[in-house]
DNA sequence: AATGAATGAGAATTCATTCAT
DNA sequence: GATGAATGAATTCTCATTCAT
């Protein structure tokens, strides 16, 4: 149909592959996704992705780092260092919806599938750790009196978690950006006490 | 001549199956799991298993049926209905966390492992959604004036998604219990503004 | 056809598949050889070829390793240690040129192919070794004033290095196995100088 | 860019294949050599080594045609055909044994890797077979009574073979070029009974 | 003249799954 | 009730070979 026979140069087809792998992957998962499929789908032959990419295992990897990339660089491109810790975190969360609604098969390559396969779980956590030391980090300039290290990380543990659980939802289309990206930012600073429209409620005690 | 050909009540066989397939499937994954290695583990012949359970698939499903039911039977004795909403999701959470810390595989194998296949990913996705229902719920009840359900909904999946990925280091040894407990309720209901030792501060602003 | 889909135990599959292996190999020789092709050979299933013996190359080694057993015990077998070494040096030779021309195949996959893959052309070489160290013995105490062991060694290696060449023969058919035999001694013994009927001559000059 | 674009005469560049093609065959066999790994070593692009010699087996077989031209060229140069027939086989033996000593990939090429290939066996069969009847032809002029040709045949065969153990001995650096020569001289004119420093003596019996 | 880009065809290997005893 | 024996169907990966430029 597409008659993808073309000669192609090289970078244009490394992107035209890793397209057509993530694209695939992030339906149907890294065991469950073939060679085969993915080769049909990128509209060239399986040679072509053992040429580029030497195995299975490497073109996921170079999936995880293309889109990691991508998100890292969005993200970042995105914020003002200048903000204060409080507005930071706001725009980087906002920041972060945004990016993972409008690539919403991006995200879930990186946090779903990714787990699959024992040989990149290690990479995704390395990759989480990386963002909850950031956080981790932002918490602990925002805070009056800072406390030792191992609470803050936590705190970023579980705050990165809702995050992701959140991202998670924009990404199936089962949450609007804005009204995700308040919630959790009203939820971060204020608590559950500060729930909506409840503004100076202390704990609903009966 | 090998020992092993004892015949078994049906109760105890199963038990004994599952048991050898969550310790596998939580080490390796769905996929990287072969039913030769957890029949050898269970220290039975492959053909039981199929008559046990049919298939891969069924027999995974039983794992996270058996598991599913025990986590909720745990934490469901675990917690005084009597409560107040704001007692009671301080003590589910801690509940939880401690079953998970007692039961390491058996968290690893529904959470992290299920999402590998299709075909588990909505068990999971269900399964964690009655639970957001349900913090939904409590969350409602705890919060004087009520806003439309779509809020605390996606509150509760934040809440649930940083409970869970508090849990996943409790699960790896990489959290304390109790303090993780401590953390997360006063993350719920102070939020960061009552970060450690700083109940009144606003946020900080440079 | 041949129906081969019976249950058998372990010791005759065994035996049926290296029967069928040694046949292609022989034939083909070992890269041009496939599994399927093997399978097939041995009306079974590929599978169970990798149940058995692990993969390709290991079902190659079981096949040498069977072969060498068998040539081994017959000339083993075959011949009476209390004879001079002259004598035994003559039934060695006849033995091993009778058992050839009764097993060609598998005298083909030992020696001709078993050189086509890096992997087998070790366990040849050592296989080869052997028999050279043990022709060198019996030249040594055939000799009546015996030198340093390296001339014996290089003449054991000319000496094997003929009869293998003879034994080829044998195995395509080229060769009758007594008359090829009693060459072999007449050579070894006396050298071309006795060539038939010839004993007390000088060589030729013109 | 990168050099190895260069217009070479034709005779030049296919020196340069046939030298990387034998380089690579001797060291890892005709099947496990793969034409992408000759091209690199030769320094050019596959395509040219089609355009040169049509396919894989036709390149093997131009390796081993050039490799035998040299060797029957080399040894042929070196020999007086004026001699006897003795002297003759002592001269030629010194004389292969030498090039090949000077020339170890070519032999190892020529007799080991050749018969990896249904499709080449029976070129190094031919070729052998030539060798074995001018071999043949000397015996029977060497001799003074001469017997059916059969027997000088099949004589010739073994000596043939042992020369060539020998010089697989000397490809290999494991035999002195000079000893091996005087030994299989020895060994043919004179047999065991001739076994070094036991001039005079009649074979050894008990 | 020379090559980067591309592929058809097939190889080894691994599973989940099922008989026949 | 229990299992050793057996396989159909994929799957990953490789290689000789050929276009299009």
């Amino acid at each position: 149909m597409a008659g993808g026979t073309k000669r192609l140069p090289r970078a244009v087809r490394e992107q035209q592959m890793l397209d057509a792998a993530v694209q695939m992957f992030s339906v149907n998962g890294y065991h469950e996704t073939s060679m085969d499929v993915i080769a049909a789908a990128a509209e060239i032959s399986k040679p072509m992705l053992y040429l580029y990419y030497g195995s299975k295992e490497e073109l996921f990897g170079a999936c995880l780092s293309r889109e990691l990339s991508r998100f890292t660089e969005a993200v970042g491109a995105d914020i003002d260092l200048k903000q204060s810790p409080h507005e930071l975190l706001g725009s980087v969360i906002s920041s972060v919806l945004r990016y993972i609604d409008a690539n919403r098969a991006s995200w879930i390559v990186l946090y779903t599938q990714a787990t699959s396969s024992q040989a990149f779980a290690h990479t995704v956590r390395e990759g989480r750790e990386k963002i909850i030391e950031m956080v981790s980090r932002l918490l602990e300039a925002g805070t009056r009196h800072p406390e030792p290290d191992a609470d803050f990380h936590m705190m970023a543990v579980a705050l990165v978690g809702a995050g992701e659980a959140v991202a998670t939802r924009v990404s199936t289309g089962d949450a609007d950006v804005d009204e995700a990206a308040d919630m959790l930012i009203n939820l971060f600073w204020r608590g559950l006490k500060g729930a909506p429209a409840d503004k100076e409620a202390s704990p609903a005690t009966p």
